[in-house]
DNA sequence: ATCATAACGCTTTTT
DNA sequence: GCGTTATGAT
């Protein structure tokens, strides 16, 4: 056998082999998992196996190295191996023995030179959970991470080269960066009108993006005569100052300092391209031009880099991304690859070609069909209601529908275009018993007990940290008023130095002489508490080890304690304040789970954590429930039956971006998003009429509803839904005719219903009906069901569904 | 220092 | 329409 032909038989055998391994993709998702080199743009539909097309390749990567995409054989290669191989490419589907992979494999890489990088920590959590269910132990070195969380990393490394930050640097989140722009805004005597703190902290934002310095602003923006911006100039370099004394970064620091480290410093650059051989980016399309640049780096030196999106998904344009990093990926990199996976495994023909009518309207975009083997299914169902209401009902109806069919509440999901959409929805749900559940809103870690408890770890973590020392330094209240805390931080910035060393020195200031007890009286508690997490617990101190830092949940109760938080919760107000301490004990629950989860966790890991994962609370997937969240939340979800509500002109599309031509393509994407996030059905609801923000307006219909070709489609009107006598409603009137015939029925009476009832209830079942209570022109019913437990129902909206049943 | 009332303002959101 | 915040009065 020549050795050219050995060669041969041999590719041919190796790649039948590793394609069999991954025979249960699809072609384009197989070739995607092959292509291991080089620079690949995957421009994945919705619903394609985005994240299985991921997780095979890193799979592939580990196993075979570049074998699957290259012509290259071991030099060492006998033809023994080869009879094996050709002995196996045959039967390929089955498990394949090690020895054979290895006989394949060519470089395989490491885990540790895979990074992986997500938006969010739900994604890379899916990531690290999926690798490791199909990788084993080792998919625990993967680098499955968020950008900032890769960054922090980094940074807790590498970050003291800079010389300007400690290792042990705190993270402001966006509420943090706010109220310390509010600060400077007043310290600056500016008006604070002009300056909210959101528009000023998304210029320094979009600032940072651009890789400018405060200096560098202020440069481009003298030249012009617009002097907010000279003074949003002022204020950027007041916070970089500012930040820094306080060793602090922001969100969008933690990015925009790496990438900065990484391109100053070359031995730094040169140890993490060296070690990031493959680099895989999902939601590409997210990614803003620091993420790029940060990417860019990371890949420089093995230029393995995969990035996966879908430029019909891109929806956050607002918040800086830059849905020209995926349209001219091809440009940036010149030799790559572009796959497409435009076969949808998710939903139905109707939902699918629904969404592909609206986003063709799109002028910028790659261009892409989504097709899928899935069946027909059922027509996309409009409802037009008369007010929010109304369609809050309907929405309910049709869930309790789908309930007594068999579907669980888990199953639905609301959509809607603004959280301040979600309270008529709650009403409904409450009204009929159904229980649900809302994305997003407020956040746990927004909740001023929550901010104030992070705070003192905060300052027990890092005393420079001015804005949580701030915070708590008369709360609970201690006699700190504010008169002296403005003394204090004037000293402090006139000084350069940190509040804390102020407040610690406060006898050496004739100014504060007065409260100079009451201030070392803080610096006590603080002392009393750093000493307290810092010296190991009675007993376990080894005299030749260094002192190991207190558990933390101890370190917490002690601080309760030692602060008397919540006994001046419980004082004030105990009924008011009695979710508030729920919500403190609540964090302990969340320390131990961090303890849990990290052996060697420390008081900065977890602060890192808290920092970095702001929505722990958010699914508890133990507990069946109906979802409303924005579109925006919903997306990379998938439920099986979907309601998008609120589809009118000025809602959705909102109306600020009518006549913006490219907002109103942002909005049409989020269309698309929310639409195939349906599996099975969909509904779109629409009002004649909506109260909303107090003001009550007509608006026309949604025109990306418009856009739907009506094959698709089944349109309904309101109906009278409620019902004379008992038995259950017919189904709902679906022509004008019928619609004014079911007008004629009545409201039932409140009287239909008494104590003692045995009633059945179309999606709870049978139960007994033990109180009626009447409220205003409806009636609270109390029923015992047997199957569900009890519930309170409104008489009105469940009657319904519901009938009396003769015993 | 704390409480009351007036005033504002309000996409979308992750980190 | 509602929830948060700013300001002033006690």
């Amino acid at each position: 056998m020549t050795r050219n032909e050995f060669k041969k038989r041999f590719l041919k055998a190796r790649r039948r082999i590793i394609a069999g391994e991954f025979s249960h993709l699809n072609d384009m998702q197989q070739e995607a998992v092959m292509a291991t080199e080089g620079p690949l743009l995957l421009l994945a539909g919705a619903g394609s196996g985005k994240t299985t097309v991921i997780i095979n390749r890193i799979a592939n990567i580990l196993k075979y190295g570049r074998a699957s995409d290259c012509d290259e054989i071991p030099p060492y290669a006998t033809e023994a191996e080869l009879e094996v191989l050709e002995a196996y490419a045959d039967r390929a589907t089955e498990e394949i023995p090690e020895d054979v992979k290895s006989i394949c494999a060519l470089e395989r890489a490491e885990p540790w030179r895979v990074i992986a990088i997500t938006f969010t920590n739900k994604a890379a959590d899916e990531l690290k959970s999926r690798l490791e269910a199909i990788l084993g132990e080792q998919a625990l070195d993967i680098w499955a991470s968020t950008f900032h969380s890769a960054c922090v990393r980094i940074l807790r490394r590498d970050i003291e080269r800079l010389g300007i930050y400690s290792r042990n640097f705190t993270i402001y989140d966006t509420v943090d960066s706010q109220s310390l722009i509010k600060r400077i805004v007043k310290d600056l005597e500016l008006d604070e009108k002009m300056f909210p703190p959101r528009t000023v902290l998304t210029y320094l934002s979009n600032a940072k993006d651009q890789m400018q310095t405060a200096e560098d602003f202020i440069d481009q923006v003298s030249k012009t005569r617009d002097i907010r911006k000279k003074q949003i100039g002022e204020i950027y370099r007041e916070y970089t100052k500012r930040m820094r004394e306080a060793n602090a970064l922001d969100f969008d620091d933690l990015i925009l300092i790496t990438v900065k480290m990484l391109s100053e410093y070359e031995d730094v650059r040169e140890y993490y391209s060296n070690k990031f051989k493959y680099v895989l980016v999902d939601e590409y399309q997210d990614t803003n031009k620091l993420q790029y640049n940060l990417v860019r780096l990371l890949a420089g030196k093995w230029n393995n880099i995969c990035v996966v999106g879908d430029d019909d998904q891109g929806i956050y344009r607002f918040r800086g991304a830059s849905i020209e990093n995926i349209l001219s990926f091809e440009d940036q990199y010149k030799n790559c690859r572009v796959i497409r996976l435009e076969q949808n495994y998710r939903s139905t023909g109707n939902i699918l070609d629904a969404a592909n009518a609206v986003i063709s309207m799109n002028v910028a975009r790659k261009g892409k069909e989504l097709w899928t083997k899935n069946e027909r299914g059922e027509l996309i169902t409009l409802y037009r209601a008369e007010n929010e209401s109304d369609e809050a009902q309907y929405v309910a109806t049709q869930i309790l529908e789908g309930f007594s069919q068999g579907l669980n509440w888990g199953d639905f999901a609301v959509l809607y275009r603004m959280n301040a959409q979600s309270n008529q929805l709650e009403y409904a749900f409450k009204r009929n018993g159904i229980p649900y559940r809302v994305i997003g809103g407020t956040k746990f870690f927004d909740r001023a007990e929550i901010k104030d408890m992070l705070a003192y770890l905060c300052v027990i973590n890092n005393t420079n940290d001015d804005l949580r020392l701030l915070r708590i330094i008369n709360n609970p209240p201690r006699g700190i008023g504010a008169k002296t805390v403005d003394t204090v931080s004037q000293i402090a910035s006139e000084g350069g130095v940190p509040i804390y060393e102020v407040v610690k020195r406060a006898r050496e200031y004739t100014e504060l002489s007065g409260a100079a007890n009451r201030l070392l009286g803080f610096v006590n508690l603080i002392e009393d508490l750093r000493s307290f997490a810092y010296t190991a617990p009675e007993g376990e101190a080894a005299q030749d080890t260094q002192p190991k830092p207190r558990p933390l949940d101890e370190l917490y109760e002690y601080l309760l304690r030692r602060t008397g938080y919540i006994d001046m919760l419980e004082k004030k107000n105990p009924q008011e304040n009695a979710s508030r301490i729920e919500n403190i004990w609540e964090l302990k629950s969340n320390i131990i789970t961090y303890m849990q989860e990290n052996e060697d966790g420390s008081l900065a890991g977890f602060l890192d954590e808290i920092a970095l994962y702001t929505d722990i609370e958010q699914l508890d997937e133990s507990v069946d429930s109906a979802i409303m969240m924005t579109m925006h939340s919903a997306k990379g979800l998938e439920f099986p039956v979907v309601f998008i509500v609120g589809a009118e002109e000025g809602i959705f599309p909102g109306v600020r971006s009518i006549g913006e031509p490219e907002e109103l393509e942002e909005e049409r994407r989020l269309c698309y998003v929310a639409i195939t996030r349906a599996k099975k059905k969909l509904y779109i609801t629409a009002a004649r009429q909506r109260m909303l923000f107090g003001r009550t307006s007509a608006n026309r219909i949604s025109r990306f509803v418009e856009e739907i070709p009506d094959a698709y489609m089944d349109k309904v009107q309101p109906g009278i839904t409620i019902i004379r006598n008992t038995g259950f409603s017919a189904p709902r009137p679906k022509t004008e005719k019928s619609r004014i015939e079911w007008q004629e029925k009545k409201t039932v009476p409140v009287t239909e219903f008494r104590k003692g009832d045995r009633v059945h209830h179309k999606a709870f079942g049978e139960g007994l009906l033990i109180s009626v209570t009447a409220m205003g022109g409806d009636a609270l019913l109390e029923i015992a069901f047997d199957s569900v437990g009890t519930k309170r129902l409104l008489c009105n909206s469940a009657a319904r569904h519901m009938k009396k049943i003769d015993v």
